[in-house]
DNA sequence: GTATTTTAATTTGCACGCAAAGTATTTGCA
DNA sequence: TGCAAATACTTTGCGTGCAAATTAAAATAC
């Protein structure tokens, strides 16, 4: 039996792996001051972008999950940064809304893309262009077999 | 006040955290069937590579975190598929080793990387060596800003 | 017009990832 | 020699990702 598959087979998922939690961790770190957690960074830049948006639209926007996104969410109106509003249209729905805080922080948050891109001094614009393809591709991959 | 580098900044970052949870979703319905979580099947294949190597060592080939590797160890030595021995030689170090199960599991393990491929039909050889090097660029700046 | 199905969101239980604190043991240095 | 620093690991508490079950409301079927 041939094992060595089993050697080049964490080429890409490890290194993906390693990526993913590092540029979390190097992410942690800024986002400290705000008080923010990346998955909750996340929520709030969708709503920088786009407010009063329902939770479903959320969820797709952010590609976070569902369970966790209830348990963010009241995380985040504790903070008094959002607020869930109830539609009267579809008593299903719930509409996420930015507070006066939620709005404010953007400053702060301006420096932070910033911050991070110093983190990474070998990837310039290119690289990065090249690896947002491939990393599309694979998210194309990864959706299409749902 | 400009904004617009808070997408930006999305770009590489938040795919790179699809493409991470999607793969590890992708690895899990193949791994159902050996029993194993994701990070336990980076455990079993660092030591399929290398038998009988201390905690410290195995957190380094993998990149778990610490304290996540003592539940692992605890779970996988449960399963009896490794055992860990106190190094004589230094007492604070211990040594894990693979059970009977642990090597015969390679056999089962040997047909995922394939399975795992099929499921990214868009990255051929080529984009797999221009990811792997661009991932590899990142995790280097991530080592040295230690 | 009621029953079935679908959609929206929450809850629960488990497995990590992470930081920080704690426990041994060993090393190194004065 | 003795004591502080470093190393190897474990423990704890929190936040999240995920699957599966649950609840509520809307859409669809019949």
């Amino acid at each position: 039996m041939n094992y060595a598959q089993l050697n080049l087979d964490r080429q890409i998922c490890h290194r993906l792996y390693m990526a993913s939690n590092g540029i979390a961790r190097a992410y942690r770190e800024s986002l400290l001051e705000l008080q923010l957690t990346y998955p909750q960074y996340v929520v709030m830049m969708a709503l920088w972008e786009q407010d009063e948006i329902s939770i479903a639209e959320l969820l797709k926007k952010t590609a976070i999950d569902g369970g966790a996104m209830t348990q963010i969410l009241k995380k985040m109106t504790d903070k008094a940064l959002i607020t869930i509003i109830k539609d009267e249209q579809d008593k299903r729905k719930r509409v996420v809304k930015l507070q006066v805080k939620g709005n404010e922080l953007r400053h702060q948050a301006a420096s932070i893309p910033e911050q991070i891109r110093c983190k990474f001094p070998s990837i310039n614009e290119d690289k990065a262009t090249a690896l947002i393809a491939l990393l599309d591709l694979i998210n194309q991959d990864l959706a299409s077999a749902e």
